[in-house]
DNA sequence: ATAAAAATAATAATAATTACTATTTTTATA
DNA sequence: TATAAAAATAGTAATTATTATTATTTTTAT
């Protein structure tokens, strides 16, 4: 694999933000930087950020996938109206129920723990229900 | 809302089966009983039961999301190979954790956990990588 | 400096899901 | 039971996220 500028940016950009940005935002963060990058490179670059271990995906349902370049072990709140992301650590943490869990059913490369609720912004903006 | 044997039929086979099925899949299974349903009415019948909770919604992340009948607290496996998922039972429960976890940025509504792998199905068939 | 290998931009294609609309089903009421 | 309003459906078109394709550019080893 040949080192990228393009790759580099994305990667460094999820390890500087707070948030759980989908390849849309990403792309659009980026093309600052490269005005040039189309969508299927930050696609791409993702797949294989996340293939490598550098990046997690973070499903909600919400019809996108959102990513996330810390790639400890923690967990995720997800606000259903906002659609924004939170990390959550949670007792016992997602690691000590990995640990705890013999799942049997065949390898475990990875626990996801999400929480789904309405977030206390979305709530005192009346953007709930 | 009106009753639907259309919903009533999604419902009974989404309750009677373990799998977790995705809308393409249970449209196969519900054409059988009744041949002229849409995908349509499979999908809005599913965003319906979901938001009523009568049905659950498991995304992976494998680019389709998953539908399970069994609302009852329990967490999931997903063989990355297989596209498979099965119930787990985890220590402490996912009820546990959300009953500890005071997640603070919200209302919390759900919590799923997710471990994601490869079957043994898969290991045995050199399914796997 | 150069050539092979890998990555890119731009675009087309695919696949999952949602929206639209004319028709049919459900349900409340006469 | 007949009927009419409300809700749901089938069939289809449209949308959106993502992946595939390909000619060109970048990277890297020599």
């Amino acid at each position: 694999m040949n080192y990228s500028r393009q790759r580099e940016s994305i990667k460094e950009y999820l390890m500087s933000t707070r948030e759980h940005p989908t390849a849309e935002v990403i792309y659009q963060h980026v093309r600052e930087e490269y005005p040039k990058i189309s969508l299927g490179t930050v696609y791409r670059n993702l797949t294989l950020l996340v293939d490598l271990g550098e990046v997690k995906k973070i499903s909600t349902g919400d019809g996108t996938e959102h990513y996330d370049g810390d790639t400890s072990a923690h967990s995720h709140y997800y606000c259903r109206c906002c659609h924004r992301i939170f990390d959550v650590e949670v007792t016992p943490s997602i690691d000590q129920i990995l640990a705890a869990s013999s799942v049997g059913l065949g390898t475990v490369e990875q626990a996801a723990l999400l929480f789904t609720g309405v977030c206390k912004d979305c709530i005192n903006n009346d953007n709930n229900v």
